[in-house]
DNA sequence: GTCTATAAATCGATAGAC
DNA sequence: GTCTATCGATTTATAGAC
């Protein structure tokens, strides 16, 4: 005979210890929340969140790495690295706000950093380097005359990561599923088209 | 005779201790900003800073007010009031950057502020009406034939909102007098016109 | 209007029992 | 893996002298 199935104790892993804690960031504001705030939220005491995470910054860091995994997954697409520029921008662009609207918190999250911290710092760089290879895109497409130079290449690509990126700001996990198409529309088509 | 001139004494009116929270809060993050961080960077102590504010919420209160009497000042220019819809709508985006440069630091604080004090969901409330009040007017153009609708006018009314608040994340005070001009365009004619 | 001094609460983090 | 208990530093804010 085994021997009898032990109980389930409802322990916590890490992932969703994780996933609390997100959620009491984006709510609180990362400063705002004490280690007390993140384990009353998940029901156990500050001394047993410890056991599973070094402290407040190395949750952070899990979660914006989460965030950057997932951005920069977008630009080893097929579809990211051939075609002509524009298609590529396009690609990224869709590939972007499905990470955003599946991996909400965490980008969301990712989107507040301001660089006070070491943690932060590597994060913005990051950030950057995804922004950067965007901008390199924008600026060959003008070259090759795919589009035209209405504004800046420059100051086009920092307007297209504005528009992109401030979808976090409403977006609601899960619903509309068109939400990559249209923000791609808006972006590669106007959002105002003139009549 | 008149009596000698008195030698003014360095003393902090409200107005220039404002500016230095101002920017301690943006450049820190107001919560992770304390009283004492404040108070070191005006070169006074505390309790100095006490005299002239109530507390923290009194420095952030102030900093929002002036960012939104910024910003409905727009609303109230002739031209957010005459003309098409579209028209009116161009006006503001142009006029809104521009007070976005003008009062840089104000609005940035009010562009980070996500509603977790009273004072937080006040600033959040007008600035909900601020946002309402374009995209009526989206919607009036889209009404009116003199847009099409690519995407649907609540999308497009946020999307251009995301696009033009995200100036706030590199612009510099004074630099680039085109740029409402620029940006503008960009809203207008889009982003990225095809060639 | 500025200061020193301090109250009262909370912070991130650790020790050590079970 | 969870707990109780606590440390030492820091927080917002106040009392009261000058």
């Amino acid at each position: 005979m085994n021997s009898p199935a032990r109980v389930r104790r409802p322990s916590h892993g890490p992932g969703s210890l994780l996933e609390v804690a997100v959620g009491e960031f984006i709510t609180r504001g990362y400063d705002a929340t004490s280690m007390e705030d993140l384990s009353r939220a998940a029901g156990i005491t500050k001394s047993s969140f410890y056991h599973h995470f070094a402290g407040k910054e190395a949750l952070l860091r899990a979660a914006l790495e989460r965030a950057l995994d997932g951005l920069f997954a977008v630009l080893d697409t097929p579809g990211a690295r051939t075609g002509s520029p524009v298609a590529r921008l396009r690609h990224i662009v869709h590939g972007q706000v499905e990470v955003l609207v599946r991996e909400l918190p965490y980008v969301t999250l990712l989107l507040r950093v301001r660089g006070n911290t070491e943690t932060e710092r590597w994060a913005l760089e990051r950030r950057r380097t995804f922004d950067a290879h965007v901008a390199g895109l924008v600026r060959e497409a003008v070259e090759a005359g795919e589009i035209r130079a209405g504004v800046d290449p420059a100051l086009a690509a920092r307007l297209l990561s504005g528009l992109v990126n401030s979808v976090v700001e409403w977006a609601r996990p899960g619903r509309s599923a068109s939400l990559p198409d249209d923000v791609a529309r808006a972006a590669f088509e106007g959002i105002l088209p003139a009549s």
